[in-house]
DNA sequence: TAGATTGTTAATCGATTAACAATC
DNA sequence: TAGATTGTTAATCGATTAACAATC
């Protein structure tokens, strides 16, 4: 394995990404280090750091492509690959999510949903169909998964997500209010603790009022 | 203002919080740094470390009461206070995040929600009504609004917080996918960034199969 | 009292910023 | 060629870990 990234790089790089989006629609052909550094808020020197752990994706006295450091870093996301993504919980997150097209755009496709709720059996999202739980294995052995997206209770998270590795899964994007302990630490899992969020936008309005 | 505390200490508090929720539905009466270091994979001195930023909450030879502990960390994090919330955008995602009462148990309330959309008027979530966005004016002068959740889209989602900003508004839970650059530094912004989470996930998909 | 474990200081490690030689 | 700006090394800063004296 190559030299490793610093996950604190990695947290940035979406925001580069986004930030090249933006200037790619307005037509702007190249940049510097220190304009998009006044732009995104951050120092140039932290720019022209984070970039070159990837490569040297400039060039001296003229700066970066917008439109080429924009594909490289797509592809260093992953985002020049298809992800397809089930959704485990079809409750009103695991729908809310199925329903935000934008993800498409970026390569992640949610192929389907699973519930325990007979009610939902044979409901569809935006044409995507909605299974029983029991319906799983059979599904993951038949299907191309790369991503389980985990919109379930937190008593039932842990578990599940052991069964999803069982069935050959290797990619989690857990919205359970847990962490998940797997037994295979290869598998890669990404957290979004919303109550976590709102603690922390909490703590601020505190300290701000004092 | 006191002495500053890092933003690493502060994003750690919710998982300290949790756990230690944990351990009280199981009974554990209390709990040394070095144990709980074990349980959350993080070093006993760091904990110790971070408690310690916000005060002396433990004892020499006995360690940390697990109930006096959480109630302190849930007052640091302004959990003591009840928090109301308005959703900017009932679309799928505000309609979800309404949904999910569990916030509620925090001190986190929902109390209405706002949109564009003509046929949304005169209905609720959860008996949460949603209002049009031409009412949200008169609402936020005759009730008592903390935070703003932003579920909208990106390009509204500048001009509409700016605008919660001048009514008043003092904090925003932003799901757009844009970052807010507002007049008003003091306001406080936590930042939900869906797309960019699944990026993180893709890039360590690729990364581990290399 | 002896043992355990904190609170806190000191040492280490890693990440960010600054500086500048290389080069387009 | 001169000017601009990168890539990269060195310096600084901050966060994490280790160590231990204080103390329950």
């Amino acid at each position: 394995m190559e030299k490793e990234i610093s996950q604190a790089v990695i947290r940035r790089m979406p925001r580069y990404y986004r930030y090249l989006g933006e200037l790619l629609e307005e037509g702007v052909e190249r940049i510097s280090s220190n304009d998009l550094s006044h732009r995104m808020m951050v120092t140039a020197s932290q720019i022209r750091q984070d970039l070159n752990n990837f490569g040297g994706f400039g060039q001296q006295g003229y700066g970066y492509n917008v439109k080429y450091l924009y594909d490289e870093i797509g592809k260093i996301l992953g985002l020049n690959e298809t992800h397809n993504i089930i959704m485990i919980g079809a409750g009103n997150l695991g729908q809310a999510i199925t329903n935000y097209v934008k993800f498409e755009r970026f390569g992640f496709i949610i192929t389907a949903l699973f519930d325990v709720k007979p009610s939902l059996k044979g409901q569809t999202v935006r044409d995507i169909p909605i299974y029983m739980m029991d319906e799983l294995d059979d599904y993951c052995k038949k299907n191309k998964v790369d991503i389980a997206a985990l919109t379930l209770p937190k008593e039932k998270a842990e578990d599940t997500a052991q069964h999803l590795v069982n069935l050959g899964i290797r990619a989690i994007w857990n919205f359970a209010h847990v962490d998940l302990d797997l037994s295979d630490k290869s598998v890669v899992v990404e957290n979004v603790h919303l109550s976590d969020s709102l603690m922390q936008l909490s703590y601020n309005i505190v300290k701000n009022s004092k």
